[in-house]
Order: structure tokens, then C-alpha cells, then sequence
DNA sequence: TCCTTAGTTCAATGGTTGTTGAACATTTGG
DNA sequence: CCAAATGTTCAACAACCATTGAACTAAGGA
């Protein structure tokens, strides 16, 4: 990774409804979430979505979508894998998640290739 | 009403996911609309929160709900009438409204009974 | 080893949030 | 008509947001 080999994640106990809808109420969060919805168990690369805004904004957002309990993040060498943690948030709030990355269908922003 | 006779209210199509999900991020809101839930048809009427938070910020809270498009508010004498914009919101973003409400069951807080 | 890639950190900035209290406006009941 | 009830407006405030650019670090490849 680039630094903190080990980011700081909630239990997924302690993930709050208020502090997930927080999480995904910005335009180029639901279109993070919305991406990595197209492959759950593959995840994303930071890098993938540098085409939604600057590299330090990304770090931001990524960030805020982990403080909230949505996605999870591992070191992959250089880089950080990046994964919705749709177990937790079902089980915590059942249907929540589902029903949002439905309606943001269409955001998922053109190209999506595949990393490596 | 107390001042203006008509508050100004989103037209459907002009609601955002983003915006929607922004309303929601707040713990006081989020009882307000799980309230709200309660009975739909009837609605509430804003005295019936002011055991969530003090009178301004009641006002302040079911603007930022109205503005987004979540509620719907009419006025009646010297109240004002706030009911859940259902329809609009199940068109717009299907699923989104009851899966949120369904995982806020318990934030009612204690008594809401019948005003008049 | 040096360079490139991938991402972080930091400080700054301007905008938005949520809360308060004091003053105000409107309707309605006595 | 007066007073109470219901809610709004306004200014202030501290806290947080989203974004920027410059500097940095760490891992990997040539």
C-alpha cells in the first residue's frame, strides 16, 4: 500500500443507518458504489475511478465510504482493493443497499475495464 | 400558516438520489419520516416532533425534508401539515423509501398520539 | 539503483450543517 | 379584541464538507 498498511473499519455492529445514507448522499459516491456493484466479489482499484474526480478527492470519498461501514479496504501491493461489504449492510440493513444501487443504474460512468 | 402560505416543493422529477439520501442522514430526520410512516394518509403535524429536537430546529429539519423532496407540507390554520411524498418517491426510486423506513422501525420514540 | 506508479498527507479554502435564542407573524379560542 | 398556540425568520456559531495543489511515501519494474 502507499502507507497505513491497515485502514481503521467499524464493526459491522456499529455501522449507522444515519451515517450510511450520509455516505452515499454525493453523486460521485453513489457512482463509487455503483461501480463496484458491476463486480462485488472482484472490488475495484483506487485508479479505477480517477475519471469521477482528482486523485485526492478520491482518496476522500474512499475514506468516507469506509469511516460509514460501506466498503471495505485492502492493501494489494502499491495499490488498495476496494469492495462493498454487502454482507454486513444486509445483515444490518436489509434491502437498504439493494434498493439504492438499483436506482443508480446509469451512473456507473462508461468504461469499467478490467485492472492488470 | 405562519408566514408563507405556500411552501415551495420540488416537482418529482427534480428529486435526486443524492439529495433524498442527505435528507435521511440524520438521526432526528430519520425519526421524523419513520413517524411520518406511521399513517401515511394522515401525516403529522409538526408540535408532534418537538420531542425530537426545539421548535427552530424542527422548522429547520422538515425544510431540509420538503427542499429534498421526502415530504410534502400543506398548511392548515395557524399549522402545517407534513406528509411523506410516497408516490413520488416510489416512482422516482423504487424501494428506496420502504427499505430505509423498514430499517428505522424503533426510532418513533414513545408517544405519537392523535392530535386534535 | 533510479524511475514510475499508486496512493496518502497536509494546509488552505469556501461552502454547508445543525443548533441556539430572540423576535416576529398568524390563526384561533375565550 | 386579546392572548395563547403554532410555527417562521434572522443572525450567530462551531463543526464538518468537498475540493485543490504541493509534497510525500512505498512498492515494483527496467
Amino acid at each position: 500500500m502507499t502507507h497505513p498498511s491497515v485502514l481503521p473499519h467499524p464493526d459491522a455492529d456499529q455501522i449507522s443507518l444515519a451515517n450510511v445514507l450520509g455516505a452515499l448522499s454525493d453523486q460521485t459516491r453513489l457512482a463509487i458504489i455503483s461501480q463496484l456493484a458491476c463486480n462485488e466479489e472482484k472490488g475495484a482499484l483506487c485508479g479505477q475511478f480517477t475519471d469521477l474526480a482528482s486523485k485526492t478527492a478520491i482518496t476522500y470519498h474512499i475514506a468516507k465510504l469506509r469511516e460509514a461501514g460501506v466498503v471495505r479496504v485492502t492493501a494489494e501491493g502499491t495499490r488498495r482493493r476496494v469492495r462493498l461489504r454487502r454482507d454486513d449492510l444486509d445483515a444490518r440493513f436489509p434491502g437498504v443497499l439493494d434498493s439504492i444501487i438499483a436506482n443508480t443504474r446509469g451512473l456507473e460512468l462508461q468504461g469499467f475495464e478490467a485492472e492488470e
